[in-house]
DNA sequence: CTGCATGCAAAAACTTTGCACCGCC
DNA sequence: GGCGGTGCAAAGTTTTTGCATGCAG
């Protein structure tokens, strides 16, 4: 593949971030080491590195997709009241995978899975109020 | 809540299908019964039944929202060679909150999981060939 | 009658794509 | 220099919304 300045900016950015960023963010965040880089070449980007494996594009929550330059395997949590997007820090689920096998007649090759709920700030913020 | 024909008809066309229909799907499926309803209806209904727990939302998918009338709580496979989006006749996994609390500063309130891999159907044309 | 729900169409939100040009190899 | 990547803008896809009208209560 081509090398791109551009494709360099956006991988280092999501390499350096837990904080899961749309497209959107993701553009407004490289705009200033890459003045004239266009949200279309970012879209491009974030396709292509999704499907070479190098990032993750998490289409499991409303609005916009996120991607995700933490290549380990793991899980997503998001705040119900603020939105937030964290990762959590738990062992794989694969048992899960045999659960979901028992009864069905198809393959089972993977899972993904997420959790919601209050996240460390609105949880500690609520019992204040 | 003020009765609405068109309301009804999307409801009951839920309750009746297990396909998981996109907005799109209900629309085509509720026209001869509506011949006169537009598509914004059937978001504007879709949404409201949502948040009222009658159906749910499906956004875990590519592509455009599907809608689930079956109020059980299930969990959904999706067959990444058709695209089929079938239920699991699964236990629940409520266990899996605990998993990710453990380390977790914030409160899980629940979780969404799907599996994906290939449909009987995908699974059994594959052997023959 | 009153007001919520509808039909229609415009617009918003998100993403992809055609095309001419530019810069890596 | 060839070709893949870019910038730009137009268009595609999915969903929401403003407004006038219609029907349930």
């Amino acid at each position: 593949m081509k090398y791109s300045k551009q494709r360099e900016s956006i991988l280092k950015y999501l390499r350096s971030t837990k904080c899961h960023p749309t497209a959107e963010t993701v553009y407004q965040n490289i705009l200033s080491e890459n003045p004239n880089i266009s949200l279309g070449t970012v879209y491009r980007n974030l396709t292509l590195l999704t499907e070479l494996g190098e990032i993750s594009k998490i289409t499991d929550f409303e609005g916009p997709d996120r991607f995700d330059g933490n290549n380990a395997p793991h899980y997503h949590f998001v705040c119900r009241e603020c939105g937030a997007v964290l990762d959590l820090e738990m062992d794989s689920l694969s048992h899960i995978n045999l659960l979901a096998a028992h009864n069905f007649n198809g393959t089972i090759e993977g899972h993904t899975a997420h959790f919601y709920g209050k996240c460390p700030h609105c949880a500690s913020h609520n019992l204040e109020s």
